[in-house]
DNA sequence: AATGAATGAGTATTCATTCAT
DNA sequence: GATGAATGAATACTCATTCAT
C-alpha cells in the first residue's frame, strides 16, 4: 500500500466542513443592530436546516417537498429563500453541518485521549457510532443523495467535499504516521489507512442503523473493537509477518 | 468480533439475485412458437434494462425519465410498461441483475481459485472491482437509491434483498471457516467477517470509480492487495497478538 | 298540449334500432361457404358486444378498456377490429341492440295485449322493467353516455336515434290516437304523450335499478300501475273515472 | 301508489346542497385581513367552478381537460389544485352549485306562489325549466356524469346526494300533502308524488334543452302547463275536473 | 382471420420558485 | 422580512389503434 493505487478517493465518504459563507447574509447592511440581526439570521437559519435534515433524513432528498420542510420549520414557504437560494443549496447547508460536526468529532477524539493509534481511533469509532445513533439514518442519506453531485454541474462542490475529507484524514492519519515512525505500524501512505478505517466504521453505521434497530451502548463497544482489531492485527491467527 | 454484535447486517450492501419471474411473460401461452417468443422477449427485456442501467447510473434514479430510457433503447415509451409495470420495477430489475453478476463472480472466485481465503479472496477482490470498472458509479447508482427501499412499501423487498445478501455472504465464508478450523485464522463469525471484506472492497470501489478516473490493471491489483493485505494482517508491525 | 311545445324531443331516451349494416361485413366475398361463414361473423360478433355490454354497464364507457373487453370476450384485443372501427363504434353496436329490444317490447305489448290504451301501457310498463331488472343499470348506462353523442362529430347519429325514437312513439302512440277517436282520452299530441309515458317509466327504472336493489316481481306491478294510474287519471280526487 | 315500492329513490335526479366546506380554505389563519382573504378565496373558486361547469357542460367531463379549464377561467393549471384537490373534486364542487340552486329555486316557489299545489308547481316548474334553460345542457351534465358516483369509492357521496334529494322532495311534497288532508288529491306517498314531478320536470327539460334549440318563454309556459295538467288531472277524459 | 407487441399522443398531478402584499 | 397564492414546466402512466406475423 505505498502503491499510489490504493484510494486516493474515498471521495464522498467523509465530509466535513465550515460554514458556508451565505452569500444571502452578506447582505446585511452593517449598522447599530447589526450583531443582534445577524444573531436573528443565524437563529432562523438553524432552525431550518434542522428541520430540512429530519425531514431528508426520514424521507430523502426527492421525496420531501420544500412546504413540508416550511411547516415543520414554522416558517412560510417563501422565507426559506431568504436564507437559501434553493433547494439543492438547502441539501449543502445540510452536508456542511454533518461535516462539521463529524471533524469535530475527530479533532476531538485525537487530542483528548490518552495513548496510541489505537485507543485514538477506538475512541473516534465509539464516538463517530454514537453520533450516527442519535441521527439513525444519518449515514444512508448522505450516501444515498451525495452522488447526485456527481453531475454536471456540480463538479465544483465535489472538489470542494474532497478538499474537506482530505482534512479529516490527515487528522485521523497523524497518530499513525506518528507510530509508523516509531516502526510500530507497516509503512503505507497513512492518509488512505486513515480512509480506509474511516469508511469501514461508515460502512458499518450505515447498515447497522436502518429502520431497524438501535444498538445498545456495549454494542457498540464490541462492534467498534472488533473492527479496530481487524485493522491494526488482521483476522490471521498468527506470529510472522511479512 | 465474537460478538454478536458485528454488523449483523451489511444489509444493503452486496445483492444477489434470482431472476424475478416477470409475471408479464408468463401471460404467453404455450404454442410451438412459444420458444421463439420467450427468447425475444427476454432479449428486448434485456435491452431494457441496459439502457435503463446506463441512464441510471450516469444520471440517478430521478433525474432519469421513462423517455429518455425509452428512447435510449430505441422502443417506444409505452413499450416499457409491457416489461416493467413501473419505473420502480425496472429500477428493482436492475438490481436484480447487478446482484445476479456479484453472486456468480463470487462463486467463480471461491470454486476456481486455487490456495486459501487469502488467494481466493484476493481473486474476488480483483474481479469484482474490475467488473465495477467496467460499470462505471455501479456500485455508486445501488448505494444511492437502495436507501429508498427503506421506506414503507418496500420493507419486502429489502427483506428479500437480505436473504441475498447472506447468501453470497455465506459463500465467501466457507473458506474463512476452513481456515479456522484449521487454525489459521482467528475465531469469530465468519459471515460477519466475509460482510466486512465485502463492504471494504466495494466502498473502495465506489470511490474509486467516480466520474473521474479509471483504474489501470496494475493498480486494481495493488489496491486489492492491499486490502487483503490489511485484512488478514492488520496494519500493526509484529509479532504478538493479543 | 295541442301546442307544438311539448316535449317535441325527448330525443335521447328511447332507442331502438336495425342493426347497422357493418361495413366490414360487407367485405365478405360470395362464395360456396359464404352462409356459415356470415352465421360465425355474426355469432362472434354478438359475443363481443355481450362482453362489452357488460363491461360497459358495469364501469361505464370511460372506464372500460378494450383489453378487458377482449379478454372478457375470449379473443385477442387486435381480433376486435375485424368487427367494430373503433370504441365508439362497438358502444353503437350496444346502443343498437338495446334499442332494437326496446322496439321489440313495444311491438309485443302493444299488439298482444287485450282492452284499450291503459291496459297496453300497463303491459309495456311491466315488460320494460322486467327487461331493466335482468340488464341493472341497463338505464343508466344509456344516459350516462348517449349525451356524448351530442358533441360535434357524431350529430349525425342523433339524428338518426331520433328517428328511431319516433318510431317507437308512434308504435305506442297508437292505441292513445284510437282512444283519442273514441273521445276516451283528451286530444293531445299523441306522440309526445307515448315520450312523456315512456319517460315516465325509464326514469323510474333508471334510478330503481342501481347497484342497490332489485324490484321484486310485485313491486314492479304496484308500480306500473302507479305510474299508469297518475298518467292517465291524475292525482287529483275526481268524479268519476273509470 | 299507496304502495311502498314507488321510486323509493329517484335517488340520483335532483341534488342540493349545502356549501362544502373546503378543507382548503379552513388553512387561512384568523387574521385582521381573513375576511377579504376569504372573499377573495370565493370568488376565485367561483370563478373556476364558472370556467369548468361552461366546459363540462359543453364537452363532458372526460373530454374536458383541466389546462382547458385553467385556461378558460384564466388561471394557471396549478392554481386548480389550490382550490380543487382533483378533477373529480371539481366536478363535486359543480354538483354542489346546481343542487344549491335547484333548492333554492323550490324554496322560493312554495313560499313565494299564492294558492295550492297546482300553483305551486307550475310554479316550480316554470323556473326550474327557465334555470335549465339558461344553463343549457345542465341537465344533460347531471345525468350524464352523476352515474359515475355509484362506482366504489364514491358510494358515501351517492348517501350524501340522497339525504339532499330527500330535503327537496319533502318541501315539494308539503303542498300535496296539505291538500291530500283536505281531499283535493288522492291519498298517496306525498314524497313519491314529488319524485315523480319533479322528474318529470327534469326529464323534458334535459331532453328540450340540447345543443338545439332554446324554447321561447310562452313555450315554456304551455309545457309546463302540459305537465301540470298531465300530473294532476291525467290523460284521460273525465266528467268533472276542477 | 386472429393476435398481441409496439406505439405515442394525451393528461392529471406535483412542486420548486416567484412575487405582490 | 415574512408570506403563501400563482405558476407552468416536467413526468409517470394509460390506452385506443396499428400492423407484422
Amino acid at each position: 500500500m505505498t502503491s499510489e493505487s490504493f484510494c486516493g478517493s474515498l471521495v464522498i465518504f467523509v465530509l466535513f466542513t465550515s460554514l458556508r459563507q451565505t452569500a444571502l447574509m452578506a447582505r446585511q447592511k452593517p449598522s447599530s443592530t447589526t450583531a443582534r440581526r445577524q444573531r436573528e439570521f443565524l437563529n432562523r437559519k438553524r432552525e431550518i436546516l434542522r428541520a430540512a435534515r429530519e425531514l431528508f433524513i426520514k424521507q430523502g432528498y426527492y421525496n420531501t417537498t420544500l412546504e413540508e420542510i416550511a411547516n415543520h420549520a414554522e416558517f412560510g414557504k417563501g422565507t426559506l429563500y431568504n436564507y437559501f437560494a434553493s433547494k439543492e443549496e438547502l441539501f449543502h447547508g445540510i452536508i456542511d453541518e454533518l461535516t462539521a460536526e463529524t471533524l469535530s468529532i475527530a479533532r476531538r477524539s485525537m487530542a483528548e485521549t490518552k495513548g496510541g493509534a489505537r485507543e485514538k481511533f477506538t475512541a473516534y469509532g465509539k464516538a463517530l457510532i454514537t453520533h450516527a445513533r442519535a441521527n439513525p439514518d444519518l449515514f444512508n442519506i448522505i450516501m444515498r443523495e451525495i452522488s447526485r453531485l456527481h453531475s454536471g454541474e456540480y463538479q465544483f462542490r465535489l472538489k470542494e467535499i474532497h478538499q474537506r475529507l482530505k482534512r479529516l484524514w490527515q487528522i485521523l492519519a497523524q497518530p499513525l504516521r506518528e507510530e509508523m515512525r516509531r516502526k510500530m505500524i507497516k509503512p503505507m501512505d497513512s492518509v488512505k489507512l486513515a480512509a480506509l478505517f474511516d469508511s469501514m466504521l461508515r460502512i458499518y453505521g450505515m447498515n447497522r442503523f436502518g429502520p431497524f434497530q438501535l444498538l445498545k451502548p456495549d454494542e457498540i463497544d464490541n462492534a467498534v473493537n472488533s473492527i479496530v482489531s481487524i485493522f491494526f492485527d488482521g483476522i490471521a491467527e498468527g506470529k510472522s509477518k511479512g
